[in-house]
DNA sequence: TCTGGGGTCCTAGGACCC
DNA sequence: TCTGGGGTCCTAGGACCC
C-alpha cells in the first residue's frame, strides 16, 4: 500500500490574510472584505460568528467593531500567483482548485525532497517567508482525504492522516465535513438521523442512491468507505466564463437591462480574447426576487471571441425572457460562455513556396517548445488559394 | 440570514443520427 | 410502416464549492 503522499494546501482567510499582510495595524483584529456580503473575513472576526457568504448588515450587528474594507482583487490575484510559485517550486505536480488552494502531488519526492510531512512543513515555511501568507496543509493517501484534513487543522495547521488511521480519522466526523455535502443534502441525511460519516458508511449503497440519487448516492457512499482514486492532474482548464451583476430591488426598465447585458458581455468577452478561448455556448442567468433562479442557453454553431456575435445571442435569450422578467422582478443578470475552445495552436510563417524538410523541422521544433513533443498530435498547413492538411507527427 | 461573483459537475428529456 | 439499441448534442435546472 503506498503512503501518504497528496498535499491539500488551503490559504487561511485568503483575502483578509492579505489585508493583514499588506496593513500591519489590522493584525490581531477582526477584519472583513466586502460591503454587500462577506467576501472573507479574518479569523478574529470568526471568532465573534462572522461567516463568508454572510450578508453584511448582520455581519456589523456581530462584529461592530470589524474593520471593513473593500476588495483589493488585484492584490490577490497577485498573492495567489506569488503562492502558485511556491506550490510549483515544490513539485511540479500541482493542481489548482480555486485561487486560494491546489493539490500537490509529492510521493516521487522522497529521496530528493523528503517525506511527504517534511515537504508541506517546508512548504508552509517557504509561503510564509516568499509571501508572508499563512496557509493550512492536510496530506493523505487520497485527495479526498488531504482536503478534509486540511479544514480539520485550520487555521494555520498540518495535519497528516496516516494510511491505517484513516478510518479512525473519518467516521466520528459530521456528514457536512465531507466536500460535496452541502445544505440540502446534509438536511435530507438529517431526516434519516444520519449525522456522522460512520453512519453514512453503515447503511448501504443502495439505500443512500435512494435518498441522494444515482451519481451523489455512489459517490458519497465510496467516500465515507474511503474509496478515491482521483489522482492529482496537472494542465486542466476552465470550461466557462461568466460575469454577472446584482441589480438591487428595485425595477429596472428593459432599456437599462440591455445596458446591464451589454456590459456583462463586453466584461466576459474581453477576457475570452485575453485568454484566447472562444466559445459557442451562451448562457443568461437569472435570478428572481423570490430568490428563484433561471438560466436560458443558446448554442452558435461555431465558437467565437466576438462581442457582437456573443451579444446578439444574449439579446435574442433576454428578449424571450422578458414577460418572466416583468412578473418575477428580476435582482440578477449574469451572463456566462461555455464550451470554451481550447485554442492550443500556434502559426507559424514559413519561406515561399513549398516548404522544405529543414523549415518544417524548424517549425515543428517551435510547437514542441511550446507545447511538449508529447501534446502535438496534428498540424495543418494553410497557403493562398485552397487549404492543405497533412499530418506532422509523427515524424 | 433575505444573499456576491466566479466557477464545477450531474440529471433528465428531447432531437437527431445510424 | 413499424421496430430496436446505442450514441451525441442541446437545453434547463439543481447542488455544491470558494
Amino acid at each position: 500500500m503506498e503512503g501518504a503522499s497528496i498535499l491539500h494546501a488551503d490559504l487561511d482567510a485568503f483575502y483578509a490574510s492579505v489585508e493583514q499582510r499588506d496593513r500591519p495595524a489590522l493584525r490581531g483584529k477582526p477584519v472583513i472584505v466586502g460591503h454587500g456580503v462577506v467576501l472573507a473575513c479574518s479569523y478574529e472576526a470568526k471568532a465573534r460568528g462572522v461567516r463568508t457568504a454572510m450578508n453584511g448588515r448582520q455581519a456589523r450587528l456581530l462584529c461592530p467593531d470589524a474593520i471593513v474594507l473593500e476588495p483589493r482583487m488585484s492584490a490577490y490575484s497577485q498573492a495567489s500567483k506569488a503562492v502558485f510559485e511556491v506550490f510549483r517550486d515544490t513539485t511540479p505536480l500541482v493542481e489548482p482548485i480555486s485561487i486560494d488552494e491546489a493539490f500537490l502531488e509529492v510521493g516521487g519526492l522522497r529521496k530528493i525532497s523528503g517525506t511527504p510531512t517534511q515537504i508541506a512543513v517546508r512548504l508552509r515555511a517557504d509561503v510564509l517567508d516568499r509571501v508572508g501568507l499563512p496557509i493550512t496543509v492536510g496530506i493523505a493517501r487520497t485527495k479526498f482525504l488531504a482536503k478534509v484534513a486540511s479544514r480539520v487543522a485550520k487555521p494555520d495547521g498540518i495535519l497528516a492522516v496516516e494510511p491505517d488511521r484513516e478510518l479512525e480519522f473519518l467516521h466520528p466526523l459530521p456528514v457536512q465535513m465531507l466536500w460535496g455535502v452541502g445544505p440540502v443534502t446534509a438536511a435530507k441525511l438529517a431526516e434519516r438521523g444520519i449525522r456522522t460519516v460512520a453512519h453514512v458508511a453503515r447503511i448501504g449503497e443502495a439505500a443512500l442512491v435512494s435518498i441522494l440519487g444515482g451519481h451523489a448516492g455512489r459517490h458519497l457512499w465510496a467516500l465515507a468507505h474511503n474509496k478515491d482514486a482521483r489522482r492529482v492532474v496537472t494542465g486542466r482548464r476552465r470550461g466557462s466564463m461568466g460575469a454577472q451583476r446584482a441589480l438591487g430591488r428595485g425595477h429596472q426598465s428593459y432599456e437599462e437591462l440591455d445596458a446591464t447585458l451589454a456590459g456583462l458581455v463586453d466584461r466576459v468577452t474581453r477576457r475570452m480574447r485575453k485568454a484566447d478561448r472562444p466559445g459557442r455556448t451562451v448562457v443568461l442567468r437569472m435570478r428572481f426576487r423570490d430568490f428563484t433562479r433561471a438560466t436560458r442557453s443558446r448554442t452558435l454553431s461555431r465558437p467565437t471571441v466576438q462581442t457582437e456575435e456573443i451579444l446578439a445571442a444574449a439579446r435574442t435569450l433576454l428578449t424571450a425572457v422578458r414577460p418572466m422578467i416583468a412578473v418575477r422582478g428580476l435582482t440578477l443578470l449574469g451572463i456566462s460562455v461555455g464550451n470554451l475552445e481550447n485554442q492550443d495552436f500556434m502559426q507559424l510563417e514559413l519561406p515561399f513556396g513549398t516548404p522544405d524538410r529543414v523549415a518544417l523541422d524548424g517549425a515543428l521544433d517551435a510547437v514542441r517548445d511550446r507545447f511538449g513533443s508529447s501534446s502535438v498530435t496534428r498540424g495543418v498547413l494553410v497557403g493562398k488559394g485552397p487549404g492543405l492538411e497533412m499530418p506532422m507527427l509523427p515524424d
